[in-house]
DNA sequence: AAAAGTTGCTCAAATACTTGAACAAGCGGC
DNA sequence: GCCGCTTGTTCAAGTATTTGAGCAACTTTT
């Protein structure tokens, strides 16, 4: 077990009084300073502190046993803000992504996942109110003073949430050329690239949707696309990618919707999509969230999925499984995303790689097939 | 707009090589210093850290303004490591709680929004996989190491992922004493309550759970709870004031089941309780979650919800709206759950109320009544 | 017994900044 | 010509730790 008697694994147990009002009234003593270990110890101060940080051989047996003894006693532990001054690294990596969504969240998993493997620590800011999809618009001077807290804790690095990409753009040049990396997730650089970037590979991903639509007899296709503001550029690529998708693989033109900038009439679109004449049989959804007002609008009109109109969704959110009938959709691999994110990060930092020129992952997806997708109805015509 | 020219709010632009090339590949100037500000407005070092805290009215108008101008200039920014070890206060708060459901995120964006607002930062660290509900037995060693992590970055106050207080105890013990104010989420201390503590108020809520159902009419009333291993205290006392609500109330007894402690058997549970004879009319779920697996045995056991059974769940996660049918459940307001762990380690920090006794706060919540609750079948005795 | 090498440890400067105290230069008023 | 005010300076110590250089003391070799 981690409290065995005597000392601990945080701090050292003082002779602690038992009452609690006590407790919590003591002035507490402030964290234990390396000047205590090493007197403790009867060393100097630079001794203990490299005797602390591994140098060992330099020294005595007996003397490392009392340093290493005398920390474990008055529970030391290494100060990195003083490190982070000296070595201008923190060992930290900022984060700009709010997880508003699973996608998100797993992402985010991702980049911890990664950066605690090489004992970084993200530091996360959110921007909007964390519940719905930041609308980037009002919220870019917030995002502006986000990554400035971030800088003011001295990260070593960033990682971008794509909407902020592109009004920043400006700014991360000041970063890149102050090596600070930085990296976006799910943003295309059109222009000259200027960081790096990882992102779902749109191209391959649409290509399978489409092919899987066809296979299944569909040639009445339509495609659910989100806003598309100009700092959603996934949202255009992978509607776009869709189309040309299908214009190669069957010459078919598909019919495409998008909400409007607001992202508020999702149930009206999704209407609209499902009374058109010839009705389509089957719907892409640029995301699950799409797909969500397609089944609600063809709740209200009476028509089954996948009977009446397949759905095919994007992303694999977590509520695609529990949809009434299951989701199929276009699973993302967002921990990948993450990992990577991170990864690359990492190795701008102190790989050989940290000069190369910026680079671009595209990383695939899977199809889930469930249950909301069949052969198109035989009346259709 | 963000970026006009001659300077930015982030840092400086540097009279800019037009070409990706040699931006990447040059060697980057380092964050300026305070130094440098000095020197570029012709004073000296102190001056330019006076006027640059704010302290100018000991200085003239003219030099404020050259001080402040190159600092602009230069794109300087304070290092809030330097602050963090001369006072002791990085402005940073530790944060362990793996989001791996909605409300989870939710307590998170709380958090964010009231640390944002006193210009502190959380850091937050996860623990197992973040894909599902963490496993606390396997990840103890995982959390205690992600908690050193945090110290070692002198995080000025902490809070916790209720999973974690049980074996922490002693930890905390020494936290508070060093004055490291920590705040438990959805734990209550059975004995001495160390550490403050924020939970939703159970009993009120079982309550109002227990009221709808009877009000409707069932008197067959089945609670699935979670996996109620010791560090779950929060899915106890659920099931526990449920199960009183309902005796006080109505002097019935509730039938209880449980999740195995690897929370691996939802479907063969939920299955159970709905082949029980005599059948339950309605089953309170601990958590949205359970209610998921009791949608998925009606199904396969051909009961619909209402009309056969009545679900009725708890935290009304993302994806509880969107069920089908949409799912009773009682409302966490995890945003205020978070808000108010923030506000409580800032309290102590810095407030009068630094040395008053650790206390519990309790947030009540909302019954969204949606669609998967009605009055018991006539036929059911 | 002197030279050389090893072991074990210490000194002082450096990191980036804050802050209190003392002090100096320039100015106007008396 | 002196007083006092404004405006700014320098000095020094403090924050917690790292690190290159160097110094004793002791052992081993010659």
């Amino acid at each position: 077990m981690a409290h065995d008697g005597g000392c601990s694994l945080f701090w050292a147990l003082l002779p602690s009084p038992s009452s609690l009002g006590q407790l919590v009234a003591m002035s507490g003593t402030s964290a234990p300073r390396l000047k205590d270990v090493a007197e403790a110890a009867k060393v100097s101060l630079s001794a203990a502190s490299r005797i602390l940080r591994g140098e060992q051989e330099r020294f005595g047996e007996e003397t490392c046993r009392r340093v290493l003894e005398a920390a474990r006693k008055l529970g030391w532990r290494r100060n990195l803000l003083v490190n982070g001054i000296q070595t201008g690294r923190t060992k930290t990596v900022g984060v700009m992504i709010p997880p508003f969504d699973s996608f998100w969240v797993d992402v985010l998993a991702g980049i911890h996942l990664c950066l605690e493997s090489a004992d970084y620590l993200p530091i996360t800011v959110w921007v909007g109110d964390c519940q719905e999809m930041p609308r980037f618009e009002q919220d870019e001077q917030q995002g502006l003073r986000q990554i400035s807290r971030l800088l003011d804790r001295r990260v070593d690095g960033l990682i971008l949430w794509p909407s902020f990409a592109v009004a920043y753009y400006e700014h991360f040049r000041e970063l890149i050329e102050r090596r600070v990396p930085v990296v976006v997730i799910d943003h295309e650089y059109s222009a000259e690239q200027i960081a790096d970037s990882i992102e779902t590979d749109e191209q391959r991903c649409a290509h399978t949707v489409a092919e899987h639509l066809l296979a299944l007899g569909h040639r009445e296709i339509a495609c659910f696309s989100s806003r598309e503001t100009a700092w959603q550029a996934w949202a255009v690529r992978r509607r776009a990618s869709f189309e040309a998708a299908v214009d190669e693989l069957a010459g078919l033109e598909v019919s495409t919707w998008r909400l409007n900038p607001w992202g508020s009439n999702g149930l009206e679109v999704a209407t609209d999509i499902l009374t058109r004449q010839p009705r389509p049989t089957a719907v892409f959804c640029v995301t699950d969230h799409e797909a969500v007002y397609v089944y609600e609008a063809a709740e209200t009109l009476g028509l089954r999925i996948p009977e009446d109109v397949s759905v095919i969704g994007f992303a694999d959110l977590d509520f695609a499984g529990t949809m009434h009938p299951p989701l199929t959709t276009m699973r993302q691999r967002p921990k990948e995303i993450g990992r990577r994110a991170a990864q690359l990060i990492l190795d701008r930092l102190d790989g050989d790689y940290a000069d190369s020129p910026p680079t671009t992952i595209r990383v695939g997806g899977d199809l889930v097939v469930r249950q909301s997708c069949s052969h198109p109805p035989c009346e259709t015509p």
